[in-house]
RNA sequence: CUUGCAGGAUAUCUUAUCGCGUCUCGCAAUAGCGAGAUGAGGAAAGUCCGGACACCAUAGCGUAGCAUAGCGGGUAACGCCCGUCCUACUGACCAUACGUGUCAGUAGCGGACAAGUGCAACAGAAAGCAAGUACAGGUAAUGCUGUAGUGAAAUCAGGUAAACUCUAUGCGGUGAAACGCCAAGUAUAUCAACAUUUGAGGGUAGCGCGCCCGAGUUGAAGGGUUGGCGGAUAGAAUGUUGUGGCAACAUAACAUCCAGAUAAAUGAUAAGAGCCCUUUUGGGAUACAGAAUCCGGCUUAUUUCCUGCAUAUGAA
């Protein structure tokens, strides 16, 4: 993994050292229908209320970074403006958590990421559900790797 | 004090850090990076009207259907806006003039019942198809005639069109997922039916006529694609001033450039200022709501303040 154009920032405590990328650009938006169908019918699904998250990871070699897509459903909020302010926030958190994945993992992944709770949530809830839900990838991953 | 309606203003701001879309420039070359600029609303909403624009044939004729409805004006256009008349209601005013007067406000789907059809509570014998009370007159006889009585209206008319209908005017359809182009890819393959100027089939998405295209079309069973660019953001644009007009609005000059995404940017955190509450420490609140081709309206949602009008309740 490079990450020659961000920002690398000192070692935290108890890590040995990462680098953290906050970037969150156009390219890391999952925009083709078809692997959004892929993933939607074939991914792996990990579960933190109030986030689900799917995933598989991408063998096409013209993608060149994980691809994310947050979907929030229209049933749970009806004004567009609820809807957008989830979605946010949720980007919001992968942001800003995403070097956990990539600093531990190898490989690209397409994530689909739902809202699955009811209500309009907070920034910190949403960041821990994203954590755990972090955590409990890469520990699947792993254990995977391991038995291949 | 509360609520409603109408009109006007308003819809917190600053800094720092981490980010996002678009554009420009520079450096790099297809995992890009850096700098600068710029980036949601008064309703962006509902998608209810009217246009621009695009395609359908050149958008025709008849009929159906829909919409509008005093008069005049504005507008690209409208079902919108302005003015005005009428009708109804409310308030104020009063001179030698208390008049169905003047002024102000509010409301009104405000054409036609001189063609046809329908409808009509209560009262009444009767509001049409069947009848008739009292008194008077008249006849061979009879509601045959008049008056009274009921009612807004009584034997022949009236009311009602937010009843059908008629009249006048307008409306061709679809809707940016329109439409134009580029790239990539597959099957120029198989079977069946109909047809090639004696015309299969298709278009003009209410129907008919007319018109036009036309050498392939339809079905079965399969194969491939579902990417990119344009459309697409300088306009019936915005602001200021002047001129014309009662006004809606028009026009001239000057100035300005003000989102352009496409599984869809406009966000997060922290601090401060402002607002509200509190003696202070401090605490609290921040509505409705998110551009999606673009404009003009209407309607609905909604924060705070101001002005006017109306309404009911409470207190004095």
């Amino acid at each position: 993994m490079k990450y020659d154009n961000c920002h690398t920032l000192q070692p935290q405590e108890n890590m040995y050292f990462s680098v953290m990328c906050f970037k969150f650009t156009k390219n890391e938006r999952l925009k083709s229908k078809k692997l959004f169908q892929s993933v939607f019918d074939n991914g792996k699904v990990i579960t933190a209320y109030p986030l689900k998250i799917s995933y598989l990871p991408i063998s096409d070699t013209s993608i060149h970074k994980s691809q994310i897509s947050v979907l929030v459903g229209k049933k749970k909020f009806k004004s567009a403006v609820r809807r957008n302010r989830v979605k946010r926030i949720i980007r919001e958190a992968y942001r800003l958590n995403k070097h956990l994945i990539f600093n531990n993992i190898e490989g690209k992944y397409a994530f689909l990421i739902l809202y699955i709770g009811d209500d309009l949530p907070t920034v910190e809830t949403v960041e821990k559900a994203m954590v755990s839900l972090f955590n409990n990838l890469i520990t699947v991953e792993k254990d995977e790797k391991a038995d291949s």
